[in-house]
DNA sequence: TCCTGATTTGGTAGCGCTACCATTATACTC
DNA sequence: GAGTATAATGGTAGCGCTACCAAATCAGGA
């Protein structure tokens, strides 16, 4: 029986698309050479690089990092985990992290851990199966399991805008408890006496709440009111917040000031007070949290507490970056702080 | 010359970390039974199937996507790109695309386009080089060479957030010209004679006006009065646009509706008009564009073009799925409509 | 008992790239 | 001109996984 020449032997598994190979075969090189052109341009000659400039060009050849990262084990991939990424809060670190890893040929994936941390450690066994360079947690507790993970993988970790005991590995962010006292302190020398607290039913908004508290009793003050609200924390619960807040006290024990879990909440705070006749700030002060893009435009004008969420972002990613170069990583706990900013609405 | 015993080849390349191999090593079955008692149990024998998890379980082994992604040609990877992540309409999008792609075994990744289309064809070769499954654009155009780029590699393409009449591939969106006319039939309906607009530079808001526009000149009415803001559209912007808008009018030609781009200027204008002692709706009609969180709460509550971007997300996640799981794609084209809220602010 | 078909397991050969080492061309010293 | 350092190129062998095919095992029926 006769057979013709065989097909080329174009196995079916491939994807189609053109290799390293394939340009390096047009520009009449090696492969290897080829890739150094790309990625090593300097050890390379003039007419070797313009050849391979060139075949790039003609045949469209777009590098698959997939194979590049498992043949070199550095997959310029960072994960990025948020609770949620609706809680504008975060947005600016994201969008900060996001650019400062592009500019420097990463890409950023996605995570939404949730704000009740069940989903969180399916989450980081996915992220970990993609080997990236890097792992950016933005606000997010983690469990035993998922700190084992991590720790295991042996990938870098940045925790961010907290400022907990016992990082993993890398941290940025500042002290919630700081803030909370700063802000009773805050209160407090601007004769204000009697706190209330509308709070975000997350860990880091309780921590502010508790310390905001202790610093309330420290000063003599009576406990602060509180109302705890789920996440995301909303214009709408700000409004029910004022109103419970408000609700049943005579004119004696009435709240004269009110911290805020996040500005969002003290728009809504703000907008139910105006409904209510309550004057801001004459009657009540409003302290907010994040110092969003609307809280300084606001009317009244929002005292807020101003995380650089940006700077946030900056620096988790430099840390990454360095140590995917191998720098070596002087201090791996930053304090970015806050600040208090003192507006119309106190 | 006596040479000893040769050191285990383990050779400096590898990442050290559990593969595959150790998992079926200890298992006592081939590296091929143990990925296919993780990857399709259905497939192995009750007694395998258990001996793989005892020793994934035991190693701590993590699946090295980027590897199993090159073999199969499937990475499980999906890039979602927007202008910004930082300007709130596409939130809700974002988040459900990541939670739908999550739940089925994806990680997405973010790519931040920005709003001048400068880093877009950059950006879209580094999404190509990591060859997702799928890419899906949120309120992007793109370039001659970005559609090249794309319609080359082959992979599924989701466009969203608007409805072009020749999309690359699939699209889920809506019309902003319906939108603009139908804002202005509201209206018009409602009584309102005389239209003043606060436009985003995007080309989607300039769609938006330009649509509200004819619709009024076909309704008899003079021509709106136009407003142009950089991006992001926040609530400052608002404030000095009705400044604008209402200065130097005289009372018969004053403005008594206004078009927000995004409902984050809605709160801007309605703030500054109370500022001015201008009432809304009385004196001026407010509606804005997205129906953000805040929107329904506000005081008074804002009319505003309501889009379910939720659901945008989970389509365009429908499509990739159904693309990488085979299924046929019936209609690739998708309007999903848009509906105005009539609140207290008309 | 053998045969047929289904089920379960294994071997091999890549996916597309780069680390590592070896080789060759070039420059520079004495 | 031989000898050495340097730059430029190439070959080989994986990275860790899965597609594809082949072999082995197990039922059940003739």
């Amino acid at each position: 029986m006769l057979i013709g020449p065989l097909p080329p032997k174009r196995s079916r598994r491939s994807s189609g698309a053109v290799t390293l190979h394939d340009v390096a075969k047009l520009a009449g090189v090696a492969p290897i050479t080829a890739s150094r052109a790309l990625n090593t341009p300097e050890q390379v000659s003039e007419a070797v690089l313009q050849k391979v400039k060139d075949a790039v060009a003609s045949t469209g050849y777009v590098p698959n990092r997939l194979a590049g990262g498992l043949a070199s084990t550095r997959s310029r991939l960072v994960a990025a985990v948020v609770p949620t990424i609706s809680g504008a809060v975060f947005l600016e670190t994201v969008q900060s992290l996001t650019e400062t890893f592009a500019q420097a040929g990463y890409q950023v994936m996605l995570g939404q851990a949730g704000y009740d941390g069940l989903r969180e450690d399916a989450l980081l066994k996915a992220i970990v199966g993609r080997r990236p360079d890097g792992i950016v947690l933005t606000g997010i507790v983690h469990s035993a399991e998922g700190r084992k993970l991590l720790t295991a993988s042996g990938i870098p970790v940045v925790e961010t805008w907290d400022l907990t005991p016992t990082p993993i590995d890398m941290l940025v962010g500042f002290s919630h408890v700081e803030v909370g006292s700063s802000v009773a302190a805050f209160l407090h020398a601007k004769g204000r006496r009697r706190f209330g607290v509308v709070a975000g039913n997350d860990p880091r908004a309780k921590l502010r709440y508790e310390s905001f508290h202790s610093a309330a009793i420290a000063f003599g003050l009576p406990a602060p009111k509180v109302v705890f609200v789920p996440a995301p924390t909303t214009l709408k619960y700000g409004r029910d917040s004022l109103s419970k807040l408000v609700k049943g006290s005579s004119a004696n024990d009435a709240i004269d000031a009110i911290f805020c879990s996040s500005d969002s909440l003290a728009l809504g705070v703000m907008t139910e007070a105006r409904v209510q006749g309550v004057r801001i700030p004459e009657d009540i002060a409003v302290v907010g949290f994040g110092d969003l893009d609307f809280a300084a435009y606001m009317q009244p004008a929002l005292t807020t507490v101003q995380i650089n969420g940006g700077a946030i972002g900056r620096q988790a990613a430099q840390f990454i970056l360095d140590c995917a170069d191998g720098r070596e990583i002087a201090q791996r706990v930053i304090d970015i702080g806050f600040k208090i900013v003192d507006r119309q609405s106190t």
